[in-house]
DNA sequence: AGCACGCCGACT
DNA sequence: GTCGGCGTGCTC
């Protein structure tokens, strides 16, 4: 029987050994090893025994054979958070397709050389007197490293030992023999540092009404029973869906096991973590993007230890190292953020299925807007499905939502961005002294191409979406390639009011001081949150009534509460329906759904304004009538039609490369074998075409799509690929190649 | 992280 | 010459 090696990473966190070795795997523990077990092996020139975790397992070893050690042992004092965040690690490497190190540092993602602050310190044994003799006799001896030290010291007996390595350039080998000789000495003390420093104040238990209450116990008896289940609640906006939440958390935490919250970073205000910090007090913990890698380091630390039980945070506080994780949250779980831009690609809730699998726990998905792929799950028996169809407060009541038909608006001669009701209504709320929100869908840059006349935008023929900008002279559909010169008047009316359209919130703002100058404006932006604690400062002057309008993008749309808030303006629909992505329209609901549910939330009735070129998009009809499950079917007829995800599996392949003709043969070739092994598999393969953004940083992308609808074939079409890949080194060379699923 | 190798200044 | 501090590089 031939060899078999495991490739293994030291656990010592320092970044030259975050790599793997490979080791021999002896005979008798040929059974036991597997991916994510600890391992004890030798290491290094005195072979000292040493931790670390098995990442692979190969019949081939990387590594010359005859200098190839043998594993040790296997360490048993339980299944540590750490071996199971690895096997999850490696579970993300085959389902999405990346290297095993690039998995690692999505699921374990502080092995830097940041380590906590003051973790350990020098301590100098002696006092001043001996000291600055021995700063003397270091000094007539020219040992320079003992006299930088010395000289520290006698400044001030202790010294952090990061500092000391670091900035003083100290290393072990000078330190060590003075540690023998009684000198110095190493003391290690552990301070964490905690992000939330805030006063607590008791959160108080509402009651829960009826819908909210046959979540919990629904919910309550299954974990009772140990049953542990997938959880959908759909909820509409402020029907309470946070209450439940907490109600679930409290029956997990009380069972001594784990939660992990998420949270769309954008969404993860003040007030959502003081509604948390105040039930659950200081066993909560949160991490974002602000914090400090040496902070983040802290936190998961302080899961590991136990020290806390509730992690708040995005996408990646899904690998808090918990040990008896019996929850995970995922609130706003329709969101875009809780898919990863980098490699690996993976889907926090996809990925959440898997490790609350693995670990034996529940999970619970939450939102007002479902995302095509749970709602499909639910309704298909995989998720079990609960609504929430009242809002929690009795007196508050659902907005009243209008759509307005801006090509009519032109028709009647109003070119102002402002449609008249909205008009009216605004200057009705700016007399009443209320509140008003005026939202723009952009998002990133939206170049399509429509009439100003008739409100068609220029779509491809053959993949229903719109056509995009290029160089200001082609239109190009950037799934199929399909490309048109630009026209100079409407394909379908012949009007010459052709063009571009991209609105800016600055714009915006210049727009509505003209028309009303007593208003005072406030604008949320890219530019306008730039600081830290941008975002709280706008909103809670907003909150405090220092403004009469806000404008702004997504941002304002989620979270906050404004009771005051009484008319909310959708300035035009169709850019977040237009961009080129078959999620366009689903989006589009998303979107349209949170800001009519900005309004009225109080006693005071609110309108919504949706102006649109495309009133008579389905999109925007049952948005306006707050008709999820007609949304819901129609989208999904049209993703059904069109074979795009959940009614198929869609694998994008991503050909990088700064050698553009060497790129243009790869992905030919890479497309022509697809082709042919994805044919027998009934395998619907477009491409390799431009990508959205072609050339970046002087890298050019091209992209080819395979769509199936059994995910496990595309998952094995893919595994070919990367062998193909292997196989023609000259091919991919200058090539990176990288895969998504959807 | 921790060990060995080897450079270079100091001292018998 | 030899001794020993201390910077550097490697560990499967």
């Amino acid at each position: 029987m031939s060899e078999t090696y495991a490739r293994i990473i030291i656990d010592i966190s320092h970044e030259k050994v975050d790599r793997t070795f490979d080791y021999r795997i002896p005979q008798h523990l040929r059974q036991e090893i597997t991916v994510g077990t600890r391992v004890l092996i030798p290491f290094g020139k005195g072979n000292t025994m040493r931790k670390g975790y098995v990442v692979g397992i190969t019949a081939k070893a990387s590594y010359d054979p005859d200098k190839i050690k043998e594993i040790g042992g296997i360490v048993t004092d339980g299944v540590s958070a750490e071996s199971r965040l690895i096997t999850l690690a490696w579970w993300l490497k085959e389902q999405y397709g990346s290297t095993m190190n690039q998995a690692l540092k999505t699921v374990l993602p502080i092995k830097q050389k940041v380590k906590p602050k003051e973790k350990k310190i020098i301590r100098s044994l002696l006092n001043r007197e001996q000291l600055s003799n021995a700063l003397k006799e270091a000094e007539k001896k020219s040992y320079k490293a003992r006299v930088r030290l010395f000289f520290a010291l006698l400044d001030n007996p202790v010294i952090p030992y990061e500092i000391a390595v670091n900035q003083m350039n100290l290393s072990a080998s000078a330190i060590k023999p003075l540690i023998e000789k009684g000198d110095i000495c190493l003391e290690s003390e552990e301070i964490y540092r905690n992000p939330i420093q805030i006063e607590s104040q008791e959160e108080k238990r509402l009651r829960l009404n009826p819908g909210q209450q046959i979540i919990v116990d629904s919910f309550n008896r299954d974990y009772s029973e140990g049953k542990r289940d997938t959880y959908l609640i759909h909820g509409i906006t402020g029907s309470g869906k946070t209450e439940v939440y907490m109600e679930l958390i409290q029956r997990v935490i009380e069972d001594d096991r784990q939660v992990i919250v998420l949270i769309p970073e954008i969404a993860l205000t003040y007030q959502t973590v003081m509604r948390f910090y105040g039930r659950f007090g200081n066993r909560v913990s949160i991490i974002n993007s602000r914090l400090s890698a040496g902070e983040r380091f802290d936190q998961f630390e302080r899961a590991k230890n136990g020290d806390i039980d509730i992690m708040i945070g995005p996408r990646s506080a899904l690998f808090t190292p918990f040990s008896r994780l019996g929850l995970i949250l995922i609130d706003e779980e329709h969101e875009g953020a809780y898919k990863s831009e980098t490699v690996p690609r993976y889907h926090a809730r996809e990925v959440a299925g898997k490790r609350a699998q693995m670990e034996g726990a529940s999970l619970v998905l939450g939102s007002a807007t479902p995302s095509l792929e749970a709602y499909t799950k639910a309704l298909r028996g995989e998720y079990q499905l609960f609504r929430l169809t009242e809002r929690a407060k009795k007196d508050s009541s659902l907005a009243e939502v209008s759509v307005v038909d801006l090509r009519q608006e032109l028709k009647d001669g109003n070119k102002s961005i402002f449609s008249r009701k909205l008009q009216m209504l605004m200057e009705e709320r700016l007399r009443k002294k209320e509140q008003i929100m005026l939202f723009i869908n952009r998002r990133g840059y939206a170049n399509f191409v429509s009439c100003r006349s008739c409100g068609e935008a220029i779509r491809c023929p053959h993949c229903d979406v719109t056509l995009t900008l290029h160089n200001n002279s082609r239109l190009v559909c950037h799934y199929c390639g399909h490309t048109i010169p630009m026209p100079s008047k409407c394909p379908s009316c012949s009007s010459p009011y052709i063009a571009n359209f991209g609105v800016g919130t600055q714009k915006i703002e210049q727009m509505t001081k003209k028309m009303f100058p007593q208003a005072r404006i406030l604008r949320m932006d890219l530019d306008t949150t730039k600081g830290k604690g941008g975002h709280e400062a706008i909103l809670s002057a907003f909150a405090e009534h220092e403004g009469d309008i806000l404008i702004g993008t997504q941002m304002i749309v989620k979270g906050h509460d404004f009771p005051d808030v009484t008319l909310v303006g959708v300035l035009a629909a169709d850019l977040s329906l237009n961009t080129p992505d078959y999620r366009s329209g689903e989006r589009t609901f998303q979107l349209l759904t949170q800001a009519a549910g900005r309004a009225g939330r109080d006693a005071k009735a609110g309108d919504v304004i949706i102006q649109t070129y495309s009133p008579d998009h389905y999109s925007i009809v049952t948005a306006a009538s707050q008709d999820y499950e007609a949304f819901y079917r129609q989208e999904m007829a049209f993703r059904r039609l069109m074979k795009y995800p959940p009614a198929s599996g869609l694998l994008t392949i991503q050909f990088s490369s700064r050698n553009e003709s060497v790129l243009t043969e790869t992905a030919a070739a890479a497309g022509a074998f697809a082709t042919a092994i994805g044919e027998p598999e009934q395998v619907q393969l477009i491409g390799p075409v431009e990508a959205s953004v072609y050339k970046i940083n002087d890298i050019y992308r091209k992209i080819l799509y395979l769509k199936q609808e059994n995910y496990d074939i595309l998952i094995k079409i893919r595994d070919q690929i990367d062998g193909f890949s292997e196989n023609h080194p000259e091919l991919f060379e200058q090539v990176l190649i990288q895969y998504d699923f959807s």
